[in-house]
DNA sequence: TAGATTGTTAATCGATTAACAATC
DNA sequence: TAGATTGTTAATCGATTAACAATC
């Protein structure tokens, strides 16, 4: 792998799903897929896989093509699913906990280590083997496991204070479901902002202007 | 407004977010703004502000800036907000329930009209007012409903045949959950693709190779 | 009127696509 | 070797930014 500097946003928003399709390719036995055959299953040119990968090294080889297995494993790599990084989650609302229990954090270089909640109602219910605790609990259990990514499914009115204990606490990554802009009142955070309604916006505008050329990402 | 042909998606992706800050300004009682005021807001610049808006139309006044009721107004009807869109869900799982009982429908010019699942355990169970149905009920309530979009939040192994019903039923727009790709097995459909793994991964990456340079969508 | 700020054209930048020599 | 397909350079396309005339 090359020295990953200077990859462009949008190259790194699309390894995930490379990674996504060749672990489906690998499901189904597949052992080796050109740029061109790959290329046609997920709708983007040939040209685009060959340049994507070659950002980060010489992946395939002339004439045959990729190695299935090999370059979802340097993809892996890329992306740093090996690291296995603590998560907690922030907020037991259904939100929460329904991350909680459809995210699997292990397929994707995390463990989820936590669930916290400020409600005394739901401390003590387990969710997908978890039980929800105390925020109060909060400081102590981060200083004994140092977790490094937070999920945020706080209402927008608590994030900003939930944010400010968390980075505190050493926290520098977040998963963010609210709609607070937290890199704009923190500096040095790693986010990655979700806005599920915009999601929906996007779609009711597709509804009424119904056209094909979306942003394969 | 112009007529929206051709518009580019990195146009139409900023749309929701437009909305939203304005949104924000209208609450903190706001009159007006200057493309250089909210492009300090947003973090991007005032030239993308202005080219982004007057693909639809010029809404500004030279010498005062917008005015954020008219604007917001504006940029709600170019994405359609007004329509009032019936939505079901599909799927009451705990992914289900959370955007069923997380999401104001209603902000975003949809009525929640229904949720399904086919576990009989399920039907019955209110969430946020809705009674979960048997997915047995779905044609009979589609016929006399007329819903137009459907929020896909069953598995995987599911999503094809769900899709093939609900097309059958005459819906042609998916906010989709699951990693099903709708659209390559359907023509005609809008699909709003949420992936939820592949942002976590994303955020992962970000944890390993810390950058600014976003995508600011 | 003078100042401010838009709408719009032109310049730049960067992402995507095409082409092809290298090579397995 | 011949055929296939990569890695990489060059060309194109389009998105973003800068500049400024129009105008409130």
């Amino acid at each position: 792998m090359k020295p990953t500097d200077n990859i462009s946003p949008y190259v790194i928003k699309r390894l995930p799903r490379y990674y996504r399709y060749l672990g489906e390719l690998l499901e189904e036995g597949r052992v080796k897929i050109s740029s061109n055959e790959l290329s046609q299953k997920m709708r983007i040119t040939a040209s685009q896989i060959r340049q994507d990968l070659n950002c980060f090294g010489g992946f395939g080889q002339q004439g045959y093509g990729y190695n299935v297995e090999i370059l979802r494993k340097e993809i892996s790599d890329i992306i740093g699913i090996e690291k296995n990084n603590k998560v907690i989650i922030l907020g037991a609302g259904s939100m929460g906990q329904a991350i909680c229990d459809n995210i699997s954090f292990e397929k994707r270089g995390c463990t989820l280590a936590g669930i916290f909640d400020k409600d005394p109602l739901l401390h003590g219910k387990i969710i997908a083997g978890h039980q929800i605790m105390s925020d109060e609990h909060l400081p102590q259990f981060c200083r004994e496991e140092q977790p490094k990514i937070a999920v945020l499914c706080v209402p927008l009115e608590s994030a900003r204070g939930v944010c400010d204990i968390l980075i505190k606490l050493g926290i520098k990554s977040f998963w963010n479901f609210s709609h607070f802009d937290i890199n704009h009142h923190f500096d040095n955070v790693n986010v990655e902002n979700v806005h599920l309604g915009d999601s929906l916006l996007t779609l009711v505008y597709k509804v009424n202007v119904p056209r094909e050329t979306d942003i394969i990402i």
